[in-house]
DNA sequence: CGTACCATTGAGTTTTTTCAACTCGCGTGG
DNA sequence: CCACGCGAGTTGAAAAAACTCAATGGTACG
């Protein structure tokens, strides 16, 4: 693992997306309702899960959660993955209908639905700042479809990696921290097309492996320019 | 083409999801706002596109609508179809994410979002409507994701046609008012997927269609089955 | 009654999955 | 220290699924 990996750190640039001012009101937000207590989950560690009673926010302080759901035959699909910053568990109704696990180690706030609710009555920034993370949802998960309805594996695996690395704000490459299952699950593919696909990425010189789980772009302007 | 279909009603038992009360509010939220004007759009007229400002929030009367999204190359995913009683737009930001054309004739009411907007933050009830309508939206785009990412072509169209069953309150059968096409490109397969396995589902004596259109579940427990 | 559009069906091809073997890195315990 | 085993990842070959191309059938509407 490297030194300092982007979704460890929770530095002021990662946190406040969309942004400063949007991050702020937030961050005020959760850390007085929380306390300014953390709670602190190991990889694979479960959050909540599907069908438990959603009474709580969760705000990612560091490290990147999975969100998921598994059907009755064992199959997963991964809805998305979380960092630093964002924000866990609004769209739900009264009980969650994913599950939320921990990729890698993972430090986040939690605070009560209901109060998150209260303060966002009385604030009206603080209303519009969720209101407009729900529409970013809204909008990440139509794009999410169209990857897994329209488009082919090298596709996919290009516009996971490019938005990976826009995420977190990779300057001379990035750790993916989850593994080529996780990916595979996210992407509607399977594992063993993800890696194919990732080799051939690599021998078209699109991309660069040092290792397993390092990436390094070529430029990007090939790769982007397969995302349509 | 039958003489009432499901789709051109607007009965209170279609309007009023997801419970009476909360069509009530919703129903008279746009009664007022709207001022008692309906729009009518023919089929394939566009109610409004991809990138226009999004301005007003719908009500649909009557007739069914279709969601969705162009890529560059032509390619086209439907993100859903809506029915009566349905609400179209306040998921939307500063632009339309999305467009959305009348499939069968169509009426709806509209209201401006800031009007909608000032009415929910006066009434708790409208607010808590809306609030819940967002979170169908984000667990009906999960249901779909799923379907897209890990389902084979048998299990998308079986579950399209419980589902169209279900939405339209199906009791002896129902017509798909949107064409194979149409629902191709809502399920993520081609035109040709979609009708070899409607023709097969026939065979196996899962559904009966009396005509292209019209579909009668046979029983619908083996169709359930396989829907997971 | 002809035309246009939607739908169906067949045949061959492409893509992805499945099954299976094998490699690599890493931590554990002998 | 090294062998071992385990989980993750890679890769090849065969099979399955869906797509493309192409032709045909059906229905509605002028």
């Amino acid at each position: 693992m490297s030194p300092n990996p982007a979704w460890q750190a929770a530095p002021a640039s990662a946190v406040d997306r969309p942004s400063r001012a949007a991050g702020d009101i937030l961050g005020a937000a959760f850390d007085q309702l929380s306390g300014g207590r953390a709670m602190a989950f190991e990889p694979a560690e479960e959050i909540f899960g599907q069908g438990e009673p959603a009474n709580r926010v969760y705000r990612i302080l560091s490290g990147v959660v999975r969100v998921h759901r598994i059907l009755a035959d064992g199959r997963r699909q991964i809805c998305d993955f979380l960092h630093p910053g964002d924000v866990l568990g609004p769209e739900a109704g009264v009980l969650h209908a994913v599950s939320a696990e921990a990729v890698t180690p993972v430090t986040l706030q939690a605070v009560g639905r209901d109060a998150l609710a209260a303060r966002a009555a009385a604030d009206v920034e603080l209303a519009g700042v969720l209101w407009r993370l729900s529409i970013d949802w809204f909008n990440r998960a139509r794009d999410h479809m169209l990857i897994l309805a329209r488009q082919g594996a090298l596709e996919r695996v290009a516009a996971f990696v490019l938005a990976y690395a826009e995420r977190v704000g990779a300057v001379d490459g990035f750790d993916l921290p989850m593994t080529r299952q996780d990916i595979a699950d996210y992407l509607g593919l399977t594992m063993h097309t993800v890696s194919r696909t990732l080799s051939q990425m690599c021998v078209d010189h699109l991309i660069d492996m040092p290792s397993q789980r390092r990436v390094r772009l070529n430029g990007g302007r090939r790769l982007e320019a397969m995302v349509t």
